[in-house]
DNA sequence: GAGTTTTTTGACTTCGGATGCAAAATAGCT
DNA sequence: AGCTATTTTGCATCCGAAGTCAAAAAACTC
């Protein structure tokens, strides 16, 4: 039984001493590729093994230049994607050595105390999921910070990022619905800034005029449950209603089904039916089987991964965005349209 | 428009140089309580803000042995309970100055190499939402690393622990259900070896004993949600069949609902009640409105960061353990009795 | 204004590893 | 063995900020 922890911890000095060689030879051990012979290494490593050493990351990053830290920005809202999102991103980056620092952000203020810290933690990228202005993406790029954007991008200033294309899925979609007979479409929006939404929601009305239909109805949510609740009943309250609702996420989906059974005493997809966007755990609920556009997550956070990865390593390397498509996946919220 | 990036960042050299101070100064100037005169603080904070001077956090961590890094374990288990915990320790660390260091945690190898990093980075503590084993957090503790874990314990350990007591609410809880008449209870339990679920269910089968009623059937799921089809099978496969299903917590409960409405033809809460624990968002869509013990999730974290904060800068401080009451949330899960 | 106390300031060292370079050790060759 | 080519190893210095301590400056006293 050892005194509990006061004992400082184990230096690479401290090896050095204890397998009687230099510190450099230590931290050499430990280095991947660093040129050691066999008996050097063995008994550097029992000593490190009997003081229980493990390099100290602060220290080594101080030098290196590399903290391995990524710092992945995510929205606080109460919005499930992001916490699919935060997921698949920590598990990718931990198997590539790599440490995600969180920021969670609940509004622009934020987002400015957080970049702050980014650059204060030398961390050697971004992984934004949440929203950055022009700017403030700018303040991170200029400081020689690679930066992804992970589902969003900026029209106007090239940005690495990862991009869903739902144009073809939306298509398919729209198909879909009219395959089952339907016409008039409530559209239930994301908010006004939200370009995610926006480009969403252009491909639905492309498609909709391609196909043929009307849209009956435009509201806007906040992308959350909640916010589905009202947006329903504008749309239900519209001088038309809609055979089937088109919302811009999955949460506003469900929370449109909700409604819509609840208060309109309606059936999913008895009587109307319901889409969404992005293909969350949670849509795949029994009481709701949404159809939606799913989005590649995995495949998404590679990229972003990988894209990051190579601008650590060539910071010069020029941005660049990387497109998946999402696809359209049947749920049983949608059915044959019921005049 | 500057040189993008190349340039070198800004040390306190560089302000001190370009302020005509020394370092030192400099270095007094980024500390909260020093001594340093106006004209001092001037100058430097004008040359500081000129090269955009921003403290670097590793070289710091490296004198103070403070790296104001908070490792956070999570399990990256589908249970939407882990997000919510997570993203409330984020935001209230943030305030406080802290980051957040996250792993996720798939399985037991996880942990491992976790905590390895969690040594190596330095952090200043640790608060796990995981799975730790008594070896693993001994590991951390003899290294005088501050653990607090969330949510559980350890019965035989003495740990620094916040804890949820559903002691009081599931007493209330059966006692609701046994005024709506229900008497035949099924058990939806958590996995064998999770102390929690054992808790809860303990609770619960103590309180069917004092309260009246019998337990139909007791199975196993793992929480989450898709364990649930099955586990309801079998509680609905047993000799008698019970009017109440109690889960171990609300991804299961949900799961529950579904399969019961979906495979048994039942409607909660006109056939059927269910019933579960943690009081998550996603319970609370209107689909499901479950009735449940909720978990003050936010206190939790708050008295887990304090006590992590005490333990940082007392590292003497003995094991503690705050525990508080959980309680009933009644939504329309629950109803009376159709025998 | 000289003498004393208090506050500010700067020179220097420290934290714990990584790395360029030269010395030492080993291997390779005739 | 003798001598060169190749590895290994250790020394010394660096990364960027913080803290110690004594010198310098400012603030008080009488």
């Amino acid at each position: 039984m050892e005194p509990p922890g006061n004992k400082r911890r184990a230096t690479s000095y401290d090896v050095a001493r204890l397998a009687g060689v230099s510190q450099s030879a230590v931290s050499r051990c430990f280095k991947p590729g660093a040129s050691v012979s066999k008996k050097m290494r063995k008994k550097v490593m029992e000593a490190a093994e009997a003081l229980n050493y493990q390099p100290n990351a602060i220290a080594r990053g101080l030098i290196t230049r590399r903290s391995n830290l990524v710092a992945v920005l995510v929205s606080s809202q109460m919005n499930f994607y992001y916490p699919e999102v935060l997921f698949q991103l920590t598990d990718r980056l931990s198997e590539l050595g790599l440490r995600v620092l969180l920021f969670t952000i609940r509004d622009e203020a934020d987002v400015e105390t957080s970049l702050d810290q980014v650059w204060q933690y030398q961390v050697d990228g971004v992984i934004s999921a949440s929203y950055l202005s022009v700017d403030q993406h700018r303040v991170l790029t200029d400081r020689g910070i690679p930066v992804i954007m992970f589902n969003r991008y900026f029209a106007d200033v090239p940005t690495t990022s990862v991009w869903c294309d739902t144009a073809p899925a939306v298509s398919e979609m729209i198909r879909h619905l009219r395959d089952f007979g339907h016409q008039r479409f409530g559209l239930l929006e994301g908010p006004a800034h939200s370009m995610v939404g926006a480009d969403r929601m252009r491909n639905v009305r492309r498609a909709i005029a391609e196909q043929g239909g009307t849209i009956t109805a435009s509201v806007r949510g906040d992308y959350r449950y909640a916010s589905a609740s009202e947006a329903t009943q504008d749309i239900m309250g519209a001088d038309v209603r809609p055979t089937a609702i088109i919302a811009a996420n999955d949460m506003m989906a469900m929370g449109a089904m909700d409604e819509l059974k609840a208060v309109f005493g309606k059936s999913v997809p008895g009587n109307m039916s319901v889409v969404g966007f992005d293909g969350i755990n949670s849509a795949r609920f029994a009481s709701y089987e949404l159809s939606t556009i799913r989005q590649p997550i995995g495949r998404m956070a590679d990229a972003a991964i990988s894209m990051l990865i190579d601008r650590v390593e060539k910071p010069e390397l020029s941005p660049e965005r990387r497109v998946l498509d999402g696809s359209f996946l049947q749920g049983t919220s949608t059915g044959p349209a019921r005049v």
